[in-house]
DNA sequence: GATCCGTGGTACAACGTTGTAAAGAGTGTC
DNA sequence: GACACTCTTTACAACGTTGTACCACGGATC
């Protein structure tokens, strides 16, 4: 149906190769032939086949990146990103959501798709200490998150305890002292969780104020509906918080929802912040504060390391090149759910 | 690199083809033989390349899903759906990002991509009226959206005219008068703007209440902060609305932020309601009363659809099978920001 | 005993592209 | 005029799979 070089190549008088060089770019053919080919190409509407070209190249043009799901904020934005910054290297982007299902990551790492893509960028949420031989694929991978750490791979990632420790410093400095968090996987140690916890704790201890275990909201799933839930749950103990901070902007959001359902006032009552700066978080009211992680640093750099690392395959694969670890740079957005407001800073 | 199915084959002491015959399930393979193949495919840790598959079958197992852009929730919502749908037939999902605009939009139509997915999920937001005849492509498309119609192809969208007009009614049978709506296109006949506000005129003429175009706020663009602006302007205006009908979820959180900006309560001065039923709406505070216009619905459909166009192409060529619209079923959720809420229903 | 049929297996030729090697056509140098 | 060089173009063989055609075997049918 569709025409192809061998239609192109009749049409135009020349042989197929040609038509593949001037399609390709290939500088040594003379400016009439490309023209004669161009012409040729336009009038069959001619367009190249991606599987054979694929088939016979290795190279798809594709990426993989794998999500918990999109429906997540902070994953939809990821993606976003991720799209456009592949779009400047001449990439689509094909979207797995692994649910936080083990299976399915599993499934992602060693699936059938890997012959469709030229790379794969993950971000794992079921995976963590001691899968890290699962991370050793021999297709290029970039690693997103915290979940797991392993030197063999390329990773990008947040300064996760910085930041919150920074996040935690600047509430005391507003004079906050009743600190509660929401979003604590108790026992964690690695993982979004337990390093923000870290930070949490590092930052309470820089100003010399006790860690109270009451103030800490645990929250499985990091939905508004658990940030809700978990801010409840510490309103009826007898915790006293006069700051929230939101291991991420939809738990943030969800806390800050059930404090104005009971008539608490934001920030005079209990000042709230939260992770990832998400869109929503600037049109809450108040706009809720947080810490940008970095995203689009992220996505950015996650596609070039991709990009570099099947450039280079060999380097990378007799191990010239060594797998890198980069932190992006975060920044605390100050808004209204923090600082109590003038009629315009509120906005 | 990796195991071809040569490889499988020698190992098996097969041809290649009985391997492929194996792989694809044929069923006069003798149990035996099956085994011995099976056992080698396990031990080569063989997986079939899906470009050569596709270069000999034409399939690919992939289908594109082309939308504005994911940071806007209701299309990540919607991807997510998607994707999970995709997911059930064997489908991976690649998503485009046409960001509306109008050149992208073609490419994704005429696109090279094409030749590397099964085919098309397409909702436009540049095309329109006008636009018909490039819609008229040779592979397996469904439209979404309201921008454009077209009866030579699948369609699935949204019953958008009586979604609106039951909307506007039922703000009307909680005694409110002076509805504004958010989101206007001036001039937009067809398109959701357009739809949209066609229902609401409806409704005010089914309720004998005349229309107001002091009552229109555009926004060009839907988001949250042109949301907000409207909203303002309209407040600044002498329009006087005790409610406010957001053409979107954004729009209508937007204005709900300006509103409590202002001071403005939320619904006892002016109800407030969306349209699209993201996620978002319901831990707004108070929660939003929105239209779900069925994502769920339209997404399992566009899928379904678009595996019939692929399984039967000869008969959609020759017209044996006629393209389809259907219209997901809506319904509006009645949350905070409209009924003058109990404790508990306020959530 | 010839014919037909179902089963289990194989050989070969595609699918549409690109890398390799090499051939022809000029151009310049000695 | 021979040689080396560059530019331009080509033929051919892959890439890894599957559809088609076909062969061989045994059992059933006439």
């Amino acid at each position: 149906m569709a025409a192809t070089m061998h239609d192109v190549a009749r049409l135009a008088g020349v042989s197929i190769k040609t038509v593949s060089n001037v399609v390709n770019g290939y500088p040594h053919v003379r400016a009439e032939t490309r023209a004669k080919v161009l012409a040729a190409i336009d009038q069959l509407d001619y367009q190249v086949n991606v599987a054979a070209r694929n088939l016979r190249t290795g190279r798809t043009g594709i990426i993989a990146l794998a999500v918990p799901e999109l429906s997540l904020p902070y994953f939809a934005e990821l993606a976003d990103r991720v799209i456009e910054a592949a779009r400047e290297h001449g990439l689509t982007v094909l979207i797995e959501q692994h649910g936080g299902d083990r299976e399915r990551e599993l499934e992602v790492l060693s699936g059938a798709r890997r012959h469709l893509t030229d790379g794969l960028i993950f971000s794992p949420l079921a995976l963590g200490a001691g899968d890290e031989r699962l991370l050793e694929v021999d297709f290029p991978m970039v690693l997103l998150g915290e979940r797991i750490f392993h030197d063999g791979v390329d990773h990008v990632t947040m300064h996760n305890v910085e930041a919150a420790r920074a996040a935690t410093a600047y509430l005391l400095e507003l004079g906050r002292r009743r600190i509660a968090v929401v979003g604590v996987h108790a026992g964690e140690v690695v993982g979004s969780a337990g390093l923000r916890l870290e930070g949490y704790r590092l930052a309470l201890a820089d100003a010399g104020i006790p860690f109270d275990p009451s103030l800490l909201g645990e929250a499985g799933l990091w939905h508004r509906a658990t940030g809700a839930e978990a801010m409840a749950a510490l309103l009826e103990s007898d915790a006293g918080p006069d700051a929230v901070f939101g291991f991420n902007d939809a738990l943030a959001l969800g806390a800050m929802h059930e404090l104005q359902v009971r008539g608490v006032r934001i920030p005079e009552d209990i000042a709230v912040l939260g992770f990832d700066a998400i869109d929503d978080a600037m049109y809450s009211f108040p706009a809720l504060s947080t810490v940008d992680p970095g995203k689009e640093q992220i996505a950015t750099t996650a596609v070039q390391m991709l990009v570099d690392q099947a450039a280079n395959r060999q380097s990378y694969r007799n191990g010239v090149h060594r797998p890198t670890r980069v932190y992006a740079d975060f920044r605390i957005l100050v808004r209204g759910s923090t600082e109590p407001a003038t009629e315009a800073s509120r906005r």
